[in-house]
DNA sequence: CTTCTCACTTGACACCGTGTCAATTGACAC
DNA sequence: GTGTCAATTGACACGGTGTCAAGTGAGAAG
C-alpha cells in the first residue's frame, strides 16, 4: 500500500519507464521490471497493487519528468486562434513519441482492465480540452469553418490527433516527425480555418 | 489439421462470429466459442490450431457472409474522382460497424501474436489499395489538390478511414454512423480536392 | 455381425503471467 | 537486545491457451 521507501518507488517508476519506452510498450511484465529495478517480482506489490497501477503511476512519472504542463504554455498564451491551434498541434504531436511506449502499454491493458481504460480516458479527456480550447479560440475570432460546430470540430482534432494515428502515420507510413507535425498542422487549418470572405 | 467434418467448421465460424459480434470482441474464449458451437473446447483444436488461426478464418467468413467484394463495384465503376473518392468512404464506412466485433478481436492480438499481426495488416494493406485506387482516380482527374502527392494522400485518407477512428467518432464522441459517412465524405473533399481555378 | 475409421469426448497436464501469502533475513533505531 | 520495516524466498491459486492419450459412438465396409 503506502507502507514504503520512496526511493525504491522511484527506481521502479524509472525502470519501468525505460523498459517501455525501449520495448514500445510491448510484452513488459512485472518480473522485468523488478528485475531492472534490482529487487524480486512479489516486491513490486508492496508499492503498486496491480500492474495496471503500476502503468497509471508512471504516466504521472512521466508527465513530470518531461514536464508535459510546461509544454503547453505557447499554446496557452497563443494571441490568434489560428496560433493557438498550430502551437497545440506541435506541443501536443513533439509529446506523443515521448509517451510513445507507456500510451501503447496502457492502451493494450484498456479493453481488459478498467483501471486501465478509465486512466486512459481521463487522460485522452484532458488531452480534448486542449482541442477543444483550440477550435474555441478560433471560434472566437470568427475563423472557425461554418462547415463544423465547435463541438464536433473538436471531436474531429480530437480524433486527427489520437496516438494510434500518429503512430500509424510515423511508424507504418514511415513519416518522419517533422512531416507529421507539418502535415496536420496544415490539414487542421484546411479542415477548420473558414475560407477567405 | 484438415482431416474433419466442414459442417462443424462452419458451425464453428458461425458462433465465432455471432460472439465476436455481441461482444464487441472483448473476451471471447475458445471455451465460449466451443460452447456455442457445441462441441469441446479441445474439438476446436481439430479445426483451427490456434485462436489466431480461428480468428483470422472467422475474418474470411465474414467476407463471405457480408458480400465484401460486391461492395466495392460502386466505387470500381465510378465515372470520376471524386465519385470514385465518396463511394469507397461509403461502402468502406459502411463495412466498419459490421467487421467491428472481430476487427477489434485481431487488432487485440497484433501485439502480442505474429499471425494476427500478418493477418491484420495484410486486410488493412488491401484497404489501402482502395484508398489508393481512390486518390489515383482523382488525381487522373487533375483534382487533387497540389498540397499532397499521391503517396501521402494515400496515406491520410488510409489513415481517416481506420477502424480505430471510426469507433472514436462513433462509440466515444457518439456519431451516429449516418453522420460519421458525410463527415468522412467532406473532409476527405475539402482535404483532397484541389480548390477551384 | 463384426471390424475399421473418424469425429469428437474426457480428463489430465504444461506453460505463462498476475496476484497472494507465510516465513525469513538483515539493517537501522531506540 | 528488541522492535520495526523493507525486502527476500518459496510456494501456491487462478485464468486462458495449447497438448496429449485413452475412450466413445456412429456409420461404412467387409
Amino acid at each position: 500500500m503506502s507502507s514504503d521507501n520512496p526511493e525504491t518507488r522511484k527506481r521502479i517508476l524509472k525502470s519501468a519507464l525505460t523498459l517501455l519506452e525501449a520495448s514500445r510498450g510491448k510484452g513488459v511484465r512485472m518480473t522485468d521490471i523488478a528485475k531492472r529495478a534490482g529487487i524480486t517480482r512479489q516486491a513490486l506489490y508492496l508499492h503498486f497493487s496491480t500492474r495496471a497501477e503500476l502503468l497509471i503511476a508512471t504516466t504521472f512519472y512521466l508527465d513530470e519528468v518531461k514536464g508535459a504542463e510546461e509544454r503547453l504554455v505557447p499554446s496557452r498564451t497563443a494571441r490568434s486562434g489560428i496560433e493557438r491551434l498550430d502551437a497545440y498541434i506541435e506541443a501536443w504531436g513533439a509529446y506523443i513519441p515521448e509517451i510513445h511506449g507507456i500510451a501503447k502499454a496502457l492502451l493494450a491493458m484498456r479493453d481488459t482492465d478498467d483501471a486501465a481504460a478509465k486512466a486512459w480516458d481521463e487522460r485522452m479527456q484532458d488531452m480534448r480540452q486542449g482541442c477543444e480550447a483550440a477550435i474555441d479560440a478560433l471560434n472566437r475570432d470568427n475563423m472557425l469553418s461554418p462547415d463544423h460546430s465547435p463541438n464536433q470540430a473538436t471531436d474531429i482534432l480530437w480524433t486527427m490527433l489520437s496516438v494510434r494515428n500518429w503512430e500509424q502515420l510515423t511508424l507504418e507510413c514511415a513519416w518522419p516527425q517533422e512531416r507529421y507535425i507539418e502535415t496536420l498542422k496544415s490539414l487542421a487549418r484546411r479542415i477548420f480555418v473558414a475560407d477567405g470572405p
